[in-house]
DNA sequence: TATGAATGAGGGTTCATTCAT
DNA sequence: GATGAATGAACCCTCATTCAT
């Protein structure tokens, strides 16, 4: 505990606020209140808030679609278009979760960013994820002109009908609203 | 000109700077200033700016969809998937044109509640939209559990993604992006 | 009193501040807590305390040399050297008698601007020192070329070395220093 | 190099700085960022960055004086007067030369030290410029009173002036300027 | 001697909101 | 209804100074 650093203990502290009252509503003071921390040690470590949001974003997207891979690893799943389902839905039930995850990500300004963070996480050559999903297009021999943007568009309807569902914007268990995610990520696939 | 009321004035001075500016960076300063109006003026009609922002969505969203409800009806088209195609293309030409609208729509933090109200005009038992939907099911005896679901993803698919590629995300030009979504939209109406 | 305006009370209250702290060491909310007004209404009427200072400076200088000038006017001084001298020594009593103002326009990083302003005062064709020099010049055939420098160098060399002696940089009476300066005075308008 | 003391380097150093951004824009930060040494290691060696001005003001004016009385003595120069003017011209090229000088010792908020130390440095009776100013009054009989006092007086008015030609604040070249302080010069010497 | 992370008082500035006119 | 001067809480950020190592 005593030697964690004070950038580190910033961090968490943050994260915290942000998922509770969205980046927005939370301001330098409240982060510094909360880390036990003077005002000018957030200055030592980080720009802006923005800075260190956009830190927290990547580590905690990091986490969770490294976490899906992992966890897909262990199961002995066949089929590409059930492994791509098996991570998404491994995103959607943490997320689920996890639900104030986006009440920081996203409910404030700043679904750009994330977005724009997560495509490059998601894009990245070096991801497992963008790996994964290209050589299974190349196996299966699917009739997919351009993957990466199939990759994309198959987060961006994930996260922005899962977004709805879990802030509750429309009336829907989580579990009655997989199927329909299903559906359509297997048609994307032209399976 | 002279007869517009204040009320009305402050609303068409708001929707300028909040396109060019984002909400955030507006001040109610920039508006009465717009205006040519009081401060105190302001609130007269409005009890804070975000308030002011959702009669703005609301009002421009309506007149977005009853367009392009109308430009339908102009058209011969036939089939079901080829009408909600034409309504997606229409609205995502509509943004395309005035890109500016997303600046202040969801740029800033407002996405959440662009959709929450989006959702209601879409889901509202009144709205033109629903109804041709609902006409469009019913008729083309389509398989489909939950339409009103149903159509909320759809929007939401074309939304998300949409405002990806406007806003250059992703390196894609809206023409070679809409058939992806025409595809997706197909197959989420099991034709 | 009532009536005063805030700006007005601002500007004394700084008046006040600076002669007594010098600029540098008052800060805006000196000024607000010393007009006992709130801090945004500074704002509202100047930019910064740098601002208010030139302000305050203009108007301090114009009115020390328009007293000059019109205390002249009461005597019959003929010889223009006199006149002159008149002037120059009106404003070293002034500022003897007031010798915080010295603090306030030079002590801490303002003779330079105060310099300027005070050159435009006393170069300004409008101004009635710079008439009366003038016309002493050319009524006296003094043999100078440039009168509009010799008044500046006039005015240099009284400011500096009155600031040292009122400032007991150098141990020597007002009065003592005196002669110095007009001999100098003399000598520079070539009598 | 290796052996210049940390005392030394953080002097050129703060020397550099002050002459570039003025004393007020730069901090104990820039310092030992530029002197290569740590934040405390400062304080070690000066009470404050005033503490440290006030050292090197000292130190490069006894320089400037020096030299000028150096080149003096290296002329063959018979006449007080010219003598003087000499060492005045000196030191005015000297500035106009390095004219990021004066934004170091005047241009902020130091005019006011600067002119303290050097009134110490000048009537010092350690100083050679002193002594020669003596001597030169007595071998040529000069009526004046009290010596000290004009030099101290010379010194004002030079300096006062030539920061203003220098700065620009008045539009002439210092070429042109020259003969108006030596015309004043020998004027208070009363030759 | 030397370090540099940590401090926190204090500065400037913004702006939503109120209220007497 | 309409005004806009006044408010003051809240914010971000800087930087001289300390002190445990």
């Amino acid at each position: 505990m005593e030697d964690k650093s004070k950038r580190t203990i910033l961090l968490s502290s943050a994260y915290k606020l942000f998922t509770k009252k969205g980046i927005n509503k939370t301001t330098i003071q409240d982060i510094v209140d909360a880390a036990r921390v003077a005002k000018g040690t957030f200055y030592l470590y980080f720009e802006d808030k923005y800075k260190l949001q956009e830190e927290l974003i990547i580590e905690k997207s990091e986490e969770i679609f490294n976490n899906a891979i992992d966890a897909l690893n262990k199961k002995q799943i066949k089929k590409f278009d059930d492994q791509i389902i098996f991570v998404v839905d491994y995103v959607i039930d943490y997320i689920n979760n996890e639900p104030a995850i986006l009440n920081f990500i996203s409910k404030d300004l700043s679904l750009g960013i994330y977005e724009e963070k997560l495509t490059n996480i998601i894009g990245s050559k070096e991801t497992k994820l963008y790996d994964l999903f290209l050589k299974g297009v190349k196996e299966n021999n699917l009739k997919i002109k351009n993957p990466e943007i199939t990759l994309f568009m198959i987060f961006e309807v994930v996260s922005a009908t899962c977004f709805s569902v879990i802030t509750k914007k429309i009336d829907l268990s989580i579990n009655e609203y997989k199927p329909y995610v299903h559906n359509i990520i297997k048609s994307m696939l032209n399976i």
